[in-house]
DNA sequence: TAATAAAGTTAGATTAGTCTAACAAATATA
DNA sequence: TATATTTGTTAGACTAATCTAACTTTATTA
């Protein structure tokens, strides 16, 4: 049985394996900045989840998880973005306001609650954000690594996901009417700061700045 | 901002106080035997709980929740029998299932959540196993205290709630046709030992004992 | 009422998770 | 390569929640 904190690690260290996919590993400081705490603290964890067989590791050197690592991650990971889509899709939760709340939620021991969960909300693809549902499996859909800010004029896209899920971004997506889905046409990329003007479905033409642009993975449309 | 076990303490406490409300104070051996701790752990927290105001207690003396200690315990109760009724409601467990998944609910923080979920269950009065579900402001349906063991040979009722919910009187229960709202007439006391012979609903006559006639609440029908 | 039993408290220890401050190793840079 | 910087570890302390063992107070009963 996995402690609240130690399931707070290893979601961590998943979400971290994510950010550069050819290089898995994570360092303590990193690790430690990632979940609020401080290194000396991040460290004395690591020799637990070692001890457990959670993670590889050795002094000084990189973090990995093994497979019982990851397992466990992404099991967390699952239960987070069920509730998320729960409190999206039930409840009437802004997704700027569904985070916080399955912080807590994912630590809900309880394999039937999840499969339920997963059953009633009609097994999802996706949470709030675009981001994947992992399976009881383990399987878990490819996630879209394109971003707005890739694309040239005249081309066509959907919102995929958000790469940036704080509150400022996730609202200021809302006043522009852009959710998951949304279709964006790239009308022209100013080269002198990387800004867009984009149009978003039907609307009028827009700019938005590069920052905005490199926070949006979409997926191409013909 | 009260820790997962003070808002058990505060749970248990009130629990308590309902079992006599005549007398609604607790002792400490009393209280720790229903948390599951030794009376030297108990001790502690109410030093803890009175210093935070929850309780009020002196040495060797019994234990009163105050008033913003009830409210607390309140909410807590709030938020269990709210996560019992959707889990039972929507997630299609069985009324013995919900308690230990609720446990852990309860301690979600989040007013939204709370008053969200209540909404979409359709302000339920009751949970699954009869018992009132308190309002958001603490108002709480009255309690029904008349026990089926109470009635005698030609009355009929109606099941209001259980009194005891270990799963092996649930699942006698189901077994028998009996849930909340289950019509049940008395044929019979046996004065030997207490027993009863009831019909429930319209199924054939049937003898049950005594310990099973003082484990349900009932409302008396004219 | 005096002895016994029950109820409740205290002292001291343990575990999980955290911190600060000092130190050590690895990496970058001049 | 020598030095400086960054990264990571250790030692020692703290808090919350728990325990056991010994002790004290209150209640029961002979
Ligand atoms: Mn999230
Ligand atoms: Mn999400
Ligand atoms: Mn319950
Ligand atoms: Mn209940």
């Amino acid at each position: 049985m996995l402690s609240y904190t130690e399931e707070n690690y290893l979601k961590a260290l998943l979400k971290l394996s994510f950010q550069n996919e050819e290089r898995p590993e994570a360092g303590t400081n990193e690790m430690a900045a990632y979940l609020g705490v401080k290194p000396a603290t991040a460290t004395d964890m690591l020799k637990k989840l070692k001890e457990k067989n959670l993670v590889t590791y050795k002094k000084y050197g990189k973090i990995l998880l093994t497979d019982i690592g990851r397992k466990n991650g992404i099991a967390i990971l699952r239960k987070h973005r069920l509730w998320e889509t729960f409190l999206y899709e039930k409840l009437d939760f802004s997704w700027d306001e569904v985070h916080e709340v399955a912080e807590q939620l994912e630590h809900i021991q309880s394999a039937k609650l999840v499969d339920k969960l997963e059953e009633f909300l009609n097994f999802p693809e996706f949470d709030p954000h675009g981001d994947p549902i992992p399976k009881a499996n383990g399987d878990m859909p490819a996630i879209a690594k394109t971003l707005l800010s890739e694309l040239n004029a005249g081309q066509n896209c959907k919102v995929a996901a958000v790469k940036d899920t704080s509150t400022l971004f996730l609202q200021y997506l809302e006043k522009l009417k852009i959710t998951i889905g949304t279709r964006i046409k790239v009308l022209e990329v100013i080269a002198f700061d990387g800004s867009l003007n984009i149009q978003i479905e039907n609307e009028e033409p827009r700019s938005v700045s590069m920052k905005f642009a490199e926070s949006l993975f979409i997926n191409q449309l013909p």
